[in-house]
DNA sequence: TTGTACGCGTTATCAG
DNA sequence: CTGATAACGCGTACAA
């Protein structure tokens, strides 16, 4: 559609040929003053940038990253993209985002995408880290791998949280409160976060000599509508639990309408608290206590380590980082009412 | 890094030429039965998929287009862009997300991005309409442009939205409850929505026969601290308004801020209206009234149009859509107290 | 310091 | 129906 000026034709306009033009494009040290000059100008003039398609041929590499993840649409994750993103912008990388929606077949297509694309390298946080075809297709990608929260059996890079400690700040005040049952949501164990979460949860239930009651853990999705569903199923227990703890990123919004479906009130009713510092755990009424990570700062860093081991500059083993998680006190637990 | 297989290999190992094998891989009707068969055994032995750089350079297009939003963290540009992506990677295209913070000297700086990149086509949601670079370096993308919501003095495809209806309606609400001061908050005039949200608003209150009181509504950034602050400004005149308007998909958040900050309750105190149907809205206390409209559905059709017009399946006349806008009632809005 | 020429992986054209 | 070959735009080794 719109033809684009070639280095062939910068190198007419400058009078120059086109090694010379590549070699003051790609500011190689050896060039002339006067040349240098004349090139610039042309380039000025032409409004020329070299193809980047025919640079990628060249050079083998397409300095593009992908990124497949559950869903750019949960809050965290868009941070998570936004800052890394901009962070391999910069380095003149670009981030090419798919969304899995937690399927296995989309992943596998997914991946496959970012297969054609020839992509220098991925963030992935996969919905399962027990499948076999999806880490096969991985392997089968042969490039650096940077893992987003995620456990596998490989050398790759990684970004974790350590949802644990969170969780165990968390479970501290809810018992210090005098919760005895304490209702936990997350997501499947296939997947690091949910395991991390539970462990907490149940470590400090040890601690605290409660015993730990299998009814008081549902995992399913991610998802909100889980979060509803599996909530709900809490809250409409017989003895019901007096403390609820949203354990996904993307769960709390289901949590509140299932306890609002129950109509409950926060705190009085039921204490609870979230996993991720949202606009909704912030402006909620009462606001949520949350259990939560700088999911900005996991981008920075997921991208940096990517660009690092893409430079060479990333020794033989895999480089892995671990962010810490807070928990974040408002105004959404309280001591459990007597019961009657 | 990885030495994926070419066709040149591809077509050693199949015994035929690279001419066959490239026929075999784009579905090229006449091809032999049994070589095509051969061929395929091969791709699928060796895993074999086409470089699509070295697609790009021979076909000249790169299958892959760009999108220029103020931050992917706001969640109706989420949705947007999550529903265009998903639209365009069916029809084999990817989608590079790039995030200018309402920045000009950003956009310019990724136009110029994308402009390297070579992408076919160009998503844009300008921060100003009025800026005569913006629009120059989009001019000279020369490429399939569809403005997100935004009025170019150019023949551009474009989504908008019909905000005017959504806020007439809401403005409706809100003066059959019988407020008469009703504060309004959102972004610049340089772009539409601003516009359109302000005109519904002036002209409602004109049927009202209300005078327009310009220290009711204030313009400032799309962002939540903009949304506080001018909010904050508004709740603290002596003669503070009785309901306020958050005129922006991301400014909820912000006047719910003030208003807490204000120590007002919602809507005893004053009614509200945002302008996104987000968690938030969803979820707050009362549930808030917003004037919404379908992100993802726009999302849909900005990728088909943009579709549309590199098939070379729209005539040469621009194509614009508009979104209808709606006013949700919930509970964020109830008569103006009585003056004391 | 500068110019020439080759090859990167594809697709399309043209013979056979 | 199939094979050989040119061309896409660029970077670099090599020659000058």
């Amino acid at each position: 559609m719109a033809k684009r000026p070639t280095i062939k034709e910068l190198a007419a306009e400058a009078g120059v040929s086109v090694g010379t033009a590549s070699r003051v494009i790609n500011k190689h040290p050896n060039v002339g003053e006067a040349v240098l000059r004349k090139v610039n100008e042309a380039i000025e003039r032409l409004g020329f940038t070299p193809d980047s398609a025919a640079q990628s041929m060249r050079g083998g590499t397409t300095r593009s990253i992908g990124i497949i993840i559950r869903d750019i649409t949960v809050p965290a994750l868009a941070s998570f993209t936004r800052a890394a993103q901009d962070t391999l912008e910069e380095a003149g990388y670009v981030l090419i985002v798919l969304c899995s929606t937690d399927s296995k077949e989309r992943e596998l297509e997914l991946l496959d995408v970012l297969r054609k694309r020839r992509v220098d390298g991925l963030i992935m946080a996969t919905s399962s880290e027990r499948d076999p075809d999806v880490l096969a297709a991985c392997e089968r990608l042969e490039l650096p791998i940077l893992l987003l929260d995620r456990e596998y059996p490989k050398d790759w890079d990684a970004v974790l949280v350590d949802h644990e400690a969170g969780m165990e700040e968390a479970m501290d005040h809810l018992l210090s409160l005098g919760h005895c049952r304490i209702g936990l949501v997350t997501g499947q164990p296939t997947v690091r976060p949910s395991r991390a979460r539970t462990e907490g949860y149940r470590r400090k239930l040890e601690e605290a000599g409660i015993a730990y009651d299998p009814a008081l853990v549902r995992t399913g999705g991610f998802d909100l509508n889980s979060a509803f569903f599996e909530a709900s199923a809490l809250l409409s227990l017989q003895d019901r639990p007096t403390a609820l703890i949203a354990g996904g990123i993307n769960m709390l919004g289901g949590a509140i309408r299932a306890i609002r479906a129950a109509r409950l009130s926060v705190p009085g009713d039921i204490s609870l608290i979230g996993s991720a510092d949202t606009e909704l755990a912030m402006f909620s009424t009462p606001p949520t206590n949350v259990i939560s990570h700088d999911a900005a700062e996991q981008g920075r860093l997921s991208a940096q380590l990517i660009l690092n081991r893409l430079a060479g500059r990333s020794g033989p083993d895999p480089h892995r980082l671990t962010l810490s998680s807070q928990y974040v006190m408002r105004g959404s637990c309280a001591p459990p009412a007597k019961s009657g």
